[in-house]
DNA sequence: GTCTATATGATGATAGAC
DNA sequence: GTCTATCATCATATAGAC
């Protein structure tokens, strides 16, 4: 009510981003056009470059912001010492924080030939980050006997394929409830890792 | 030798759907122009329409030629009519046709956004057949008591993306060989509905 | 911070000669 | 079946007024 005139969009570049994201993720980064991401937030293409300096940037921004978060989030999650529960705090973590964010996982997954080589390897290191705390539950399982687990690399990227792939499948208004979801899910990745 | 003149170029057909299936996959699919492709191929631009009606069909055809492969190699493997061989069969055979042609595998996953709804229909159709060899291999599995399956569907798309997963890492010339990646995920997919 | 105007070049597709 | 030439449109990004 006491704003200034003139700050009514004072939150432009959060709103290109969320615009972006969305646009992004329905019709591709190459598909989606500058005038089209003005539009949607009614401004003018030439005001977009108050934001950012170019579309590539906004681009890995969105990527980049969306995997810190991942490894708060993970990081937040407190998962257990204990190797079976452990798995089982992280396969629940990972399907709910991935079912939560659509959008983001999805051009993570799609977009990355957009990148340049090096913001490229930014975030390959992030992403080997977030698995290596999956590789490192099931090694400590398996050298505590509780876990059946023939080579730890393809196990991670398994579970990892695994568990993303709900987002190719899961609605929100569909026959199962996440946690129905997350239930089903954890009795595949327990069984299949069983000792 | 004996061609005639003007038909060295006969299979231009055949050459241009090779490039731009390795194009899309390469940059995606709106993001390669009709002048990169004819310059792959040697042709100038206006040849090209010779040979499609236009990018969208030219998209189409990659896709659905994929999947009726797939269709037709599965049905050539002779999956054993016992569930758990007939679970080996299919994993076993998913993981090799797909690691035959990662390309294909790259653009059915990364470009379906950009069919016409009835392409997409048609192709969804298709992929839904597919996937409905493996759902009835797991029920009759189930039903036989000899694989424990909480949810013939989930089970299905978990284990469809764990093995389609192998191609977003899997290298000729990495540690593994494809035969050593086929006995570990077999072992994987045997324990996750072990009953 | 947003606007208008513009630079500069690429895009998919077609027409018509050979 | 391939070529050249062209249409009409769209692209990203910048300059400078307000």
């Amino acid at each position: 009510m006491t704003r200034t005139v003139g700050s009514t969009a004072a939150d432009t570049g959060a709103r290109l981003r969320q615009a972006a994201l969305q646009l992004f993720a329905r019709h591709g980064y190459a598909a989606v056009s500058m005038r089209q991401i003005a539009a949607e937030i009614g401004v003018q293409v030439g005001g977009l470059y108050n934001h950012i300096p170019d579309k590539q940037t906004l681009l890995f921004r969105l990527l980049s912001e969306h995997m810190a978060e991942l490894l708060e989030a993970v990081e937040a999650a407190e998962i257990p010492a204990e190797p079976l529960p452990a798995l089982e705090a992280f396969t629940r973590f990972h399907i709910r924080h991935h079912a939560a964010r659509p959008e983001q996982v999805f051009i993570s997954y799609m977009e990355l030939r957009n990148l340049s080589p090096e913001n490229f390897a930014l975030l390959e290191a992030q992403r080997q980050d977030y698995e290596a705390r999956l590789s490192a539950i099931l090694e400590r399982g398996a050298a505590a006997g509780v876990m059946q687990v023939e080579d730890a690399r393809m196990a991670t990227m398994a579970i990892i394929a695994m568990l993303t792939g709900v987002n190719t499948w899961f609605r929100e208004t569909g026959r199962l409830s996440l946690g129905q979801v997350e239930e089903v899910y954890w009795g595949m990745v327990r069984r299949m890792v069983a000792a």
